[in-house]
RNA sequence: GCCCCUGUGGUGAAAUGGUAGACGCGCUCGACUCAAAAUCGAGUACCGUAAGGUGUGUUGGUUCGAGUCCGACCAGGGGCACCA
């Protein structure tokens, strides 16, 4: 028998055994309970690396163990097939966004399916197909229907150039990425879903989100920002009656008050735009930047004097100044501040900027008045209220609702619930969308496509030849008749936002070829919510709000009955590699790069020296990406799931290395000839020892996985194999020997899924691995009589003893004093204390 | 700028507030070999001959005891609503 293992033949029939028996194809039964597991679905970028693959491996691990642990797993796989890169692809390729989307998702399937993962293939979708997507624009009317949808004006990215909308990720520098021309703010008429309508609901929700991560649930609790505070109006001092309606969460400051500022895009900024130029070139100044929030908050904080002042609304005879500032967003609150410049930094910074006064108003519970200055540093800790008329000596919540009451008695203001989450806006000016059914009419307006005409589908004959939504050159696709009135009227052109078909494929899985509806209800109840999703932490916000929202909206409409999709969530880390450019500044892959004479990488082929580059993600753009293709026919995909697993815990990010790959290969290899080379004739060893840890493994592995700790799950597996080679080794007793080697394949089966059918097979097993069960541990031989005790002096440590387990206090107290490095350390000195931690660690103060 | 996370040997990492470095990679030495690869065995945080001391990004604190908890700071990463 050769003492290699023969990879590629092995993997490739075990992969066609499970395929044959169909073992991944689940239909609901009720003997058995079910089991959601899924891995967010890929983007059809273009090749499968290893990038992808450890989302996938990390949801077939998951499933593998459910499975033996005796669950009907459901595990499905599909394609977020919409997206911008397409579009980009077609025009760069002159090639059609649907024929680019489709071969790569052929591709990339024939990559999946290298990877022998536990997938129900027959429930595979891709969401650009219609029989997908008409679903999602039946439920847009129910939305409509529902008043969860509806239009209004927002801005977007615009390229005038181009004449195109530009997404955040094509705005560089402030300019279009083609163009280079400087980007604008503009308005368009747009969709959006009110998610805003379950703000709190969603807040609510995530209490119930245990088996999500903390960070998760802080992001999204953030991220819909419910604020309490106080909408209340300023008067202008001229025109007299007029007012500036205001919102804070800071009340209390209202005495520190020195400016206040508008947003550029405030009615009010607008109106003064008209007939003043240094106002209108300000907006425009502050307009030639994107509409990410990211490049707002850091773009340097601007303003303008509009000359306007406002009354203050308790100190008689006080005015403030108002300004337009880049840095007030018309989406938040009223669009509109107050500022205070000694309790705000960005109000401190804006003060200093154009001298305008610094009022502390909240003293730090240790200071007093006459110490305390404000320099460059707002004070945003508590404390109490001075400089502040009938405020003063309150506590910060106190003078809140002091301010509040008096505006509320005056019916000059109201407290007021404010969240920074906004409504989706779902319209997007592209092509490659799922496209929004409504058609506009002159006299009825926007009017829903009639149900018995969905799909609405993309025309097929579009060319990319010039930037901007080929449909709206389109010769015909847009002109019908009005469904209501029947007279000449057009298409929306735009199309949803691809989070769209993502915030509900998760039931889609569950009964994927139901033509007449998304979904039957029935086989979501039995499926859904998702036991276990697992993905990018990228996701944390956006797409998983999105779909929980989604959710909600589905239930309102009758589809479902349940609030939460997910109700576990693992978010993993991402697979990073070195990066390399070449002599021309240019990207080089791994697979063009070599050592070269003296060690240092070079380009194949010419042998110019390579540059080698930071550690990232994985990604097309940078190059660093390993294909799925060259690791399987290498090393084998159980070798390359081992490093992926083992190397790092799974929410961090791995590196992928050579070396790290051919140690697991190695590794492979060492369990495929430890269990065909044992001989389970032999009679001696320590089998009690053996027993111990065949057991102890099982126990402790099944709580690694239970708790998605693979990597210390396989160090445990390793353990249990180096354990098992010293008994072979040994000629340990043939009994046990099969005992732990049969516990072994079948713990390492979620893993290494191939070698363990194989070993598994060879052990004399006519049944698969795969349709076996979990090994259980015999509680008889978990844990040992004696422990180990550490004895520390004074917090150091001098000794360990073997003690009996559990002995009591007072005797390991003894005994540990009794130790000659204890007493040697202890200087002579009594005890003052002595602290036992009982099985663990015994600490003596002298 | 705001929200969230991470930081431990040469390196990937372990460690319910209780023996820091499990399990690997690499390296060193040895066995096998004509030789190499593969494989097997021993060693491997740092300083020190040793006794011992020092060590978990920096710094301060809580505690009998801190990698772990709290405060301040530094560095890196993710997200910020039209990348997915």
């Amino acid at each position: 028998m050769s003492d290699r293992y023969n990879v590629k033949e092995t993997e490739a029939r075990w992969q066609k055994a499970w395929e044959d028996s169909k073992c991944f194809e689940v239909t609901e039964r009720a003997d058995k309970p079910k089991y959601y597991t899924l891995a967010m679905f890929p983007y059809p970028s273009g090749k499968l690396h290893v990038g992808h693959m450890r989302n996938y491996t990390m949801s077939d691990i998951v499933a593998r163990y459910k499975r033996a642990r005796g669950y009907n797993v459901l595990n499905p796989m599909g394609w977020d097939a919409f997206g911008l890169p397409a579009e980009n692809a077609a025009m760069e390729n002159k090639t059609h966004p649907a024929k680019w989307t489709y071969a790569n998702i052929a591709a990339m399937k024939q990559d999946l399916k290298l990877m022998g993962l536990a997938i129900d293939w027959s429930r595979e979708i891709a969401t650009c197909a219609p029989d997908y997507y008409k679903h999602e624009q039946k439920y847009f009317l129910d939305f409509l229907k529902a008043g969860l949808a509806y239009q209004k004006e927002s801005f977007v990215n615009w390229d005038p150039i181009e004449n195109t909308v530009l997404a955040n990720e094509q705005v560089v520098d402030g300019r279009g990425w083609r163009s280079g021309a400087l980007v604008e703010r503009r308005k368009l008429k747009q969709w959006f879903l009110k998610i805003t309508a379950f703000a709190d609901d969603l807040l609510d929700g995530i209490s119930q989100l245990g088996g999500w991560p903390e960070k998760v649930r802080l992001m999204q609790e953030n991220w819909i920002g419910k604020s309490q505070g106080l909408k209340f109006t300023f008067e202008f001092t001229k025109p007299k009656g007029q007012r500036l309606e205001i919102y804070t969460t800071r009340p209390d400051t209202l005495f520190g008050a020195s400016f206040v500022a508008i947003s550029p895009d405030h009615p009010v900024a607008q109106k003064l735009s008209k007939n003043d130029m240094g106002v209108e070139s300000f907006i425009e100044k502050c307009r030639k930047i994107g509409t990410s929030e990211a490049v707002i908050e850091t773009a340097e904080k601007i303003g303008h004097d509009t000359g306007l002042t406002v009354n203050h609304p308790f100190i008689a005879g006080k005015t403030l100044r108002v300004f337009i500032a880049n840095f007030v967003l018309m989406d938040y609150g009223t669009g509109a501040i107050f500022g205070c410049p000694a309790h705000d930094q960005r109000d401190l910074d804006f003060a200093r900027k154009y001298g305008l006064d610094v009022i502390p108003v909240v003293i730090p519970p240790d200071k007093d008045g006459r110490e305390f200055a404000i320099d460059m540093e707002a004070y945003t800790g508590p404390g109490r209220l001075y400089n502040s008329d009938f405020l003063n000596a309150m506590t910060i919540d106190e003078a809140k609702a002091e301010v509040i009451k008096r505006f509320e008695a005056a019916k000059t203001g109201q407290g007021t619930t404010l969240y920074r989450l906004r409504d989706w806006g779902v319209s997007r000016q592209r092509y490659w969308g799922c496209p929004i059914p409504i058609i506009h009419c002159q006299a009825c307006g926007a009017v829903p496509v009639p149900e018995d005409q969905l799909p609405v589908t993309l025309p097929e004959d579009v060319t990319f030849d010039k930037p901007g939504n080929p449909v709206y050159n389109h010769p015909t696709w847009k002109q019908v008749k009005c469904p209501t009135c029947g007279k000449d009227a057009e298409r929306e052109t735009d199309t949803f936002d691809t989070f769209f078909e993502s915030s509900w494929y998760q039931f889609r899985y569950c009964d994927p070829h139901n033509a007449k509806e998304g979904f039957a209800k029935d086989k979501v109840k039995h499926w859904a919510p998702v036991d276990q999703y697992i993905g990018g932490v990228e996701h944390a916000v956006m797409h998983l709000l999105y779909a929980r929202f989604f959710t909600r909206a589905l239930k309102k409409c009758g589809y479902l009955d349940f609030d939460e999709p997910f109700t576990a969530l693992f978010t993993q880390g991402m697979v990073v590699h070195e990066t390399y450019k070449g002599e021309d500044g240019k990207w080089l892959s791994p697979a063009d790069i070599e050592k070269g004479h003296n060690g240092a990488y070079v380009k194949k082929g010419d042998n110019t020296p390579v540059t080698v580059g930071r550690i990232e993600k994985m990604s097309k753009s940078r190059k660093n990406v390993i294909g799925l293709e060259e690791v399987s026919v290498n090393f084998g995909i159980d070798a390359a799931r081992l490093l992926i697993l083992s190397d790092s815990p799974p929410e961090r990010d791995v590196e992928w290395t050579e070396g790290g790959i051919e140690g697991a290969w190695k590794y492979v290899n060492r369990l495929w000839r430890l269990v065909t080379l044992a001989d389970f004739n032999g009679k001696g060893g320590d089998t009690d020892a053996m027993k111990r840890k065949i057991h102890g493994t099982i126990d402790m592995m099944t709580q690694d996985l239970e708790k998605f700790h693979f990597n210390k799950g396989i160090a445990r597996l390793r353990e249990l194999s180096n354990a098992l080679e010293d008994f072979s080794a040994a000629k340990g007793d043939g009994a046990v020997l099969r005992e732990g080697c049969e516990a072994l394949v079948r713990l390492m089966a979620p893993v290494m899924p191939h070698l363990a059918e194989e070993l598994w097979a060879h052990l004399g097993h006519k049944e698969m691995v795969v349709n076996s069960s979990w090994p259980e541990a015999d509680k008889d031989w978990i844990g040992s009589d004696t422990v180990t005790i550490a004895i520390q002096v004074n917090g150091k440590l001098r000794a360990t003893i073997q003690l009996p387990k559990d002995l009591a206090a007072s005797d390991a107290e003894k005994a540990a004093l009794a130790e000659t490095a204890v007493q040697k350390a202890m200087e002579g000195k009594a005890a003052k204390k002595v602290i036992v931690v009982p099985n663990r660690i015994i600490n003596v103060v002298v």
